[in-house]
DNA sequence: GAGTGGTCTAGACCACTGT
DNA sequence: CAGTGGTCTAGACCACTCC
């Protein structure tokens, strides 16, 4: 037999999907359910849990629980790397008028509040493995966040460059500087590198409780979290980015041409 | 101040994480946990169930509590796409002897063990915005479980084709020839169809219950959804495919190539 | 202050695994 | 059978929101 609160996520979504809690609405108190269905409150509560994970209910401390509306997801696509790495000859001004992530999201650059913490730091074993290089190799590790005016942030990312190749370039090295005009591809052409390709390598898993504060996810909810390695045109790694993204808001998009058959 | 459970699940993190319990482990017991750092049962299990969640552990029920061993992700590439496209034209022999997934897992192909369920639907809203057909048209609905002898599938697939697309070749319809030598694509080909490029769309939540059970999912991890979208070299939607991947198994990979600056 | 969801306890009972 | 993890209860208390 089916465990109570697996009947009570059946009966709630039932009743979320045939209209009769429709989208938006407030669902009655726990107590209330509880009361109605003829289960404790902490099924009532396990249930709801459940339905908050799937993000098909949204429960607010001290509010009540809703119905979420249906959700537009933030859509990031591979083109953006293509776009931004043609923008690099472009004025610095039209640079400065919209990046990537404004460009995936349909926002305009002033929409998006954007954060930037700067450290240098000591290559850790997987970041070492990856660049190449030994694990006493310092890095500069930069820590972003991105939202829009009075929401939580969508996207918490941390990038890595070897401090020996930016050091060329001191502005580089200033977090103050950001948002970038034209972002990572133009700074690492400011000290000479031509980015050849990017590999995104895409897992899930539930959020640590820092990453739960910083994208301030629905308890449950769980991320999509993509490193993204650039390679330049010599072969050498040159940027390691890891990105954490919460899978409920973000649909990554990803588009593979197929070589014809016949020229 | 941060939560008992929160307390708990950093514990028993930096526990795993500096060797004190080294991986393939039995924990203690929960009741011993909870005596020895002082807490009830009940906090020490919502610990336990995130540390499982994150793939850290593994409880198994009557049997007790294990550090997980270094787990090996199935790696997912696009190159597998491209891959299947040129195979297409090779010998019977030659496409049955290994197809796209034994090659991302590193099997051959009699490792790997396969079922097939076949049904004609008519296309719901979102695939019939999809294909650009309308609600009452009908679809091929093709069900697939991939597992290794012994072990749980790490692979739930749905793929849909149009039915007047594939009616031209009815061995197509027929579940019993499956695996199908060299994939999809070459069974589209033996319709006169040559995909041109394939969209990958990537969301992360938690699994749904059927899922738990169809991938035996440690409870609270999350699952990768991919929804793959076929396109041939006439711009005609030809397949749609979602696939439901355990998160903690899989990574998937995605290679974008830029063009030259220069010539 | 009333009403909501969030944490924690103490304990009963059940289901599964091994001996 | 003993020992393990899984479910469920009854209730206390807390934290947050709104009036």
């Amino acid at each position: 037999m089916a465990t109570k609160y697996d009947r009570v996520v059946d009966l709630l979504r039932t009743r979320i999907e045939d209209g009769t809690y429709p989208a938006g609405t407030r669902l009655p108190a726990e107590t209330a359910l509880a009361e109605e269905i003829g289960f404790t409150v902490q099924v009532v509560r396990r249930a709801l849990s459940e339905l908050q994970a799937e993000g098909l209910i949204d429960r607010i401390h001290g509010r009540g629980t809703w119905v979420r509306q249906q959700r537009r997801p933030v859509e990031r696509t591979t083109e953006r790397y293509v776009w931004e790495k043609q923008r690099v000859h472009a004025s610095e001004e039209e640079r400065a008028s919209t990046g990537a992530t404004e460009r995936d999201a349909g926002l305009e650059v002033h929409d998006l509040l954007f954060e930037a913490e700067y450290a240098e730091v000591e290559a850790p074993a997987d970041l070492a493995a990856t660049f190449e290089v030994s694990t006493s190799t310092k890095l500069l590790r930069r820590t972003y966040r991105t939202r829009t005016h009075g929401d939580a942030p969508f996207n918490v990312s941390t990038s890595y460059l070897p401090l020996d190749l930016v050091a060329a370039n001191p502005a580089l090295l200033d977090s103050t500087r950001e948002p970038w005009p034209g972002g990572t591809q133009h700074q690492l052409f400011t000290v000479g590198v031509e980015v050849d390709r990017i590999i995104d390598k895409v897992t899930a898993r539930p959020p640590r409780a820092d990453e739960v504060a910083a994208l301030d996810l629905p308890a449950g909810v769980a991320v999509l979290v993509l490193r993204k390695v650039s390679i330049d045109i010599t072969g050498r790694v040159v940027e390691v980015a890891d990105v954490v993204l919460p899978g409920d808001r973000t649909q990554l998009v990803y588009t593979t041409q197929l070589p014809r058959w016949s020229a």
